[in-house]
DNA sequence: CGGGATCTTGAGGATGCTCAACGCTAGTGG
DNA sequence: CCACTAGCGTTGAGCATCCTCAAGATCCCG
């Protein structure tokens, strides 16, 4: 789902506590990493944060590379540090839902299964932060703390999951997609960035195993939301909001 | 539509007075409980296990009892000792989906929030353990294996959400119920009874509101299965599976 | 520039919804 | 004990939303 983790209010992890304050790792990859605070990692400090960066390995994708695969042993867990992923099932016929878009400080592989539960997807050059999962399993029991963020984080995405099956089993093609663009609208704004201007980069058959629609009903939904003047279609993939209360009750179902 | 009046929640039995330690409490409350192993107690010993019974309430309900209301400040989480309940959420117009059904040994309220992202109502009696919301977050503190277990017991929620999503966005009416039933199965089977012989408790509507249907169409394919031969339709609400086979294919969608 | 992928738009059709009627059962009170 | 009622389940007829199939239009990347 449109991942919506609360920007974190609390300030930043005061490192200068820390026991190995990070400036004094060497080459430690994490020093530039622009959403440590939104990430697994903002919560640690000084040994905890060394023990996951021994773990912690870099990785890159481009548009389509598969991350994960349904069925697969669960070897890795992820955390996207740029660019988005989907996150999808197949059925035997080809049918597919997409269950989650991930962006970046999104955590990849939180269910601690021995097999990935779904198939995950590049959409776009993504960055990514990959996490042996047994290593990390051996952490979770050393820093409790890590697993306390883990139960908070899959806590949200157990609500997230409610919304969707709400959009999935009860709304209509036009407020599923206003739901859609709200998600997104307000990801933004919780990462203090304008909420008026959203970057969609996946595509209308990726939006439409979303939603629970084919890529047609998404575009023609696309064109009526246009003319009636409640969003704007500008270049490179971006969406403006140009009413977003209406947008909003559109996406509860109030006329 | 969804004809919900309030009735009052149904006495709150106290039963813990004082703090004694386990096997020597008189009437312990959980010492003829037949699902410990199947809830969070299983993993306990000890004082963990003592802690958490100090915490404890056991709660009874009766058919479309509420037990939590969406938006109410998440004071207390639950264990379903015996009995089903449904979860749900409702959009403006009345529109209702139901996320989940509960039976004995579920927990209700893992998202750990300040308030409930969703409605509860007892479906028929229901048994229930109640927790204060807040001396469990302590008790986590102090029992790292509580949070593992929660934890674990998240993650199972979430690729069950995902499994639901699938089925909500993909799959057609046929395959939705076929799907609904084949999970009925496997939880009879997984608690070692016998999973030709279901017992569904639930009306119609809630069958249709959890599947994204109309009551019509439930009941209008139940009859198509039930002329299919593929179950058979017995009293008390309980659904024989004649060829279990042939539904897990029409629950896969495979012809 | 060229060509494949993506997006848009149109026409027709099917799945599942709406509206309606009726039977069955259980609970209630005379 | 039975009539009455309310809720639930079933079935039917008609219809709306969204899907399918098809054809252009547009975009993008080499």
């Amino acid at each position: 789902m449109v991942s919506c983790q609360p920007k974190k209010v609390s300030g930043v992890v005061d490192i200068m506590e820390s026991a190995t304050p990070l400036s004094f790792i060497p080459d430690n990859p994490c020093a530039a990493c622009e959403i440590r605070e939104l990430s697994i990692c903002g919560t640690l400090q000084g040994d905890e944060f060394q023990a996951l960066l021994d773990i912690l390995r870099k990785q890159e994708a481009r548009n389509r590379d598969p991350l994960i695969s349904e069925g697969d042993p669960a070897d890795y867990v992820f955390n996207v540090t740029s660019g988005a992923i989907k996150l999808y099932k197949l059925m035997a016929d080809g049918r597919r839902q997409i269950t989650g878009f991930l962006f970046e400080g999104d955590f990849l592989g939180i269910a601690m299964y021995d097999e990935y539960p779904y198939s995950a997807e590049a959409i776009g050059r993504v960055n990514l932060c990959r996490f042996d999962r047994r290593k990390l399993r051996n952490l979770l029991e050393t820093f409790p703390k890590l697993e306390h963020r883990l139960l908070s984080i899959a806590s949200n995405e157990i609500a997230q999951a409610q919304d969707q099956m709400l959009l999935l089993g009860r709304k209509t093609a036009r407020e599923k997609l206003c739901s859609f663009l709200m998600a997104l609208s307000k990801r933004m704004e919780d990462r203090g960035r304008d909420p008026s201007i959203l970057f969609v980069p996946m595509s209308r058959a990726d939006i439409g195993d979303y939603l629970g629609l084919t890529t047609e009903t998404v575009s023609r939904t696309f064109t009526a939301l246009k003319r009636s003047n409640v969003i704007r279609l500008l270049e490179g993939n971006r969406v403006m909001i140009n009413e977003p209360d209406t947008l909003q009750d559109m996406a509860d179902g109030i006329d």
